[in-house]
DNA sequence: TTGTCTCAG
DNA sequence: GATTCTGAGACAA
């Protein structure tokens, strides 16, 4: 929680992709790169191109307005997110190839985070400080030859302050550059040089551009990455504290609400405080004969607040705890916030559309239908993973980079779900109601109903067309109405259609076939402790319970865990099934209600207690394998996973090296 | 857990 | 505070 004081500061840096949506249409379309580009999710222009911006256009535009100011633009339909997701996915995996800790973060599609704190200071040790201009930055610590030459004297790109301008002054305060500066400086130059040569490999191995912040923490990394668009890269430089230093005089400029963190509620309540009156909500605009812009140094300097009084001025009913305190820190440029290792499924996947009228039943049929295939489709993009037995062999940081989004998947390859979603959720907008007398003009924006996941949307041997059909009739309906009632009346301006509440299965297919099975365990106890999320429950977990092979086989019982049901399947009679069939047949694909489980690999008992039992039974005659003999269970020793006796000494081969 | 709100691009 | 189409996290009940 507090962070050491005198603690080296990490080094972060923040890359954001120039005009994302625009870069993955020219990726496609080389020749669009000299036109004046846009793309167009419904009456909006949500992205431009930077020959566009010349012309003056800008994000979230009206078309219209658009097409009047550049009658010659080209306008490309972006509703459809999936090149999008699937450009970022790519990039994502690319950059990540090059990070030693994982610790590489993403935010939307088209920004994320490295913590390179590690690699900068591994190539700190290795410098030759007698001879910084000629260094060489080693991106790998097995191969020594695996890197590039550097002048670590100086930095890459621009920095803020701009150096050229610095040169001509004496240092800040002479007395304030002790080692620590000093030291700060060198990492930073060393991070420059490494955020070059990634922006440098993004360009010429996947055609991207990308601007580059590079500092101590996310905040810092991502607001001094603005500074240099399109294709730059701008470096914080020290001294990062005292009198006079670099933070305050970048921040203290900034609008307030230019502040990742700060959205527009909280910079209201700020601009409210300190002009002592209502902001107004377009806050370039001059209210009363005075500034409505309030900036972050106006509030860092104003002289009755301080982390307390902010707590004071910013709580209110839902506003978070510690609110204040958080927002002090951002004002002075702290932010402890972690970069995270990415997790390899979402936590909810949702579709949507807008209308501009929807106000039929059978206009929200349609339209439900259309959201399901589409919501199925992204589940089975998102949350399958293919089963390669061969994986083991082709393993290396590329190699994963062409598995999902880039290629088609065989029809014989195996699929399994590396996350179950509990639960559905169906959002709707209602237009508000034109002002009747009496009918206040209710802002309300979006209201939800949900339910558990039907279990028979799990099924990979059923035509999406079908499941979605289903999936309509027996869910989305049911909480249409639940969300709407009245048979009439309501005008609708956009459904969302979500799957949320992830029940992971443990680990991804690399790590759960024999790999740091210790390893991952200690992965899914920790995310059970911090995160309280539903998780499988690991070997060790098992063991703790201080009970034996029959009483995990009861309690498994009890949990009401068909225990065989994922992993068996249909069993002939008198020839036991090979290792490798444990994967196969039609039913093996169903996920029964009460055992969401992971991978064939990993079959123990999750922890959700199943409170869809009266909603699932419905779907009963549909589970297969449930009527197999308790009696036959056996349980490995190394995961935990419970399965048939027969099954184990196959089982078993997944475990050996 | 459900539903809403705020934040982000 | 909304426009698009998302996704994460936090809070109240």
């Amino acid at each position: 929680m507090d962070a050491p004081a005198a603690a080296i500061p990490g080094l972060i840096i923040h890359l954001d992709y120039d005009a994302f949506y625009c870069s993955v249409v020219e990726a496609d379309d080389p020749a669009l790169k000299f036109l004046p580009m846009a793309v167009q999710q419904k009456q909006i222009i949500v992205t431009c191109n930077y020959e566009a911006r010349k012309r003056g256009l800008h994000k979230l535009q009206l078309v219209k307005e658009a097409k009047r100011m550049c009658p010659d633009l080209v306008i490309v339909l972006g509703e459809d997110l999936t090149r999008f997701r699937d450009a970022s996915k790519a990039l994502y995996r690319f950059v990540r190839a090059f990070s030693w800790n994982s610790r590489v973060e993403r935010l939307g599609f088209d920004e994320l985070w490295m913590d390179v704190t590690d690699q900068i200071d591994y190539n700190l040790s290795l410098l030759n400080p007698h001879n910084l201009a000629h260094s060489f930055f080693h991106l790998s610590r097995d191969d020594p030859t695996h890197g590039f030459a550097f002048d670590a004297t100086t930095f890459a790109g621009t920095t803020f302050p701009s150096l050229t301008s610095l040169s001509t002054e004496s240092p800040r305060s002479p007395s304030d550059i002790t080692q620590t500066q000093d030291s700060l400086s060198l990492r930073l130059k060393v991070a420059s040089h490494l955020a070059r040569f990634l922006r440098s490999e993004i360009e010429h191995q996947k055609n991207y551009t990308a601007t580059a912040g590079i500092s101590t923490n996310k905040l810092l990394s991502k607001l001094v990455g603005n500074l240099n668009k399109p294709n730059g890269q701008t470096t914080l430089l020290p001294p990062y504290s005292g009198e006079q230093n670099n933070v305050t005089a970048f921040l203290d400029d900034h609008d307030i609400g230019k502040i990742p963190g700060i959205g527009f509620k909280l910079a209201q309540k700020l601009r409210e405080f300190v002009l002592h009156r209502p902001a107004a909500f377009d806050d370039g605009l001059v209210y009363g004969g005075t500034r409505e812009t309030v900036k972050v140094g106006d509030v860092r300097t104003h002289p009755d607040l301080d982390a307390d009084r902010l707590e004071k001025v910013l709580s209110g009913p839902g506003s978070p705890h510690g609110i204040g305190l958080k927002v002090w820190g951002l004002l002075h440029g702290a932010d402890y916030s972690e970069v995270r290792a990415a997790r390899d499924t979402p936590k909810q996947i949702s579709i949507e559309d807008s209308y501009l009228r929807l106000d039929t039943f059978d206009e929200v049929v349609k339209e439900l239908r259309s959201l399901a295939i589409s919501l199925l489709k992204r589940m089975h993009a998102d949350l399958l993973e293919e089963e390669d037995e061969h994986s083991q062999d082709t393993i290396g940081p590329d190699s994963s980079e062409q598995t999902q989004a880039e290629l088609p998947a065989p029809s014989s390859t195996r699929r399994r779900w590396m996350a179950h979603p509990a639960t559905l959720r169906l959002s709707t907008r209602p237009r508000p109601p034109l002002n009747a007398d009496g009918t206040r003009t209710r802002t309300f924006t979006r209201i939800s109903r949900s339910a558990p996941v039907p279990n028979f949307v799990f099924s990979l041997s059923t035509p999406i067309e079908s499941l979605a059909e289903r999936l309509v009739n027996e869910a989305l309906l049911p909480l249409f109405r639940r969300l709407h009632p009245e048979k009439t009346g309501w005008n609708l301006s956009l459904v969302n259609v979500a799957v949320a509440n992830m029940a992971e299965a443990g680990g991804n297919a690399k790590s759960s076939v024999g790999q740091d099975i210790a390893n991952m365990f200690r992965k899914q106890k920790s995310s059970i402790h911090s995160t309280g999320e539903k998780k499988v429950l690991p070997a060790d977990e098992i063991s703790k319970m201080e009970i034996g092979p029959a009483e995990v086989q009861e309690s498994i019982a009890k949990l009401g865990y068909a225990a065989d049901a994922t992993i068996s399947p249909v069993e002939e009679a008198h020839s036991p099934p090979q290792p490798s069939e444990l994967h196969d047949g039609p039913l093996t694909d169903f996920i029964p209600p009460d055992a969401r489980t992971g991978s064939e690999d990993m079959l123990v008992p999750t922890f959700s207690k199943d409170s869809r039992s009266d909603v699932d039974s419905g779907e009963r005659d549909d589970v297969v394998g449930g009527d197999g003999d308790a009696d036959d269970l056996g349980l490995c020793v190394v995961c935990g996973a419970t399965m048939p006796s027969w099954a184990l000494a196959g089982h078993a081969r997944f475990h050996s090296p």
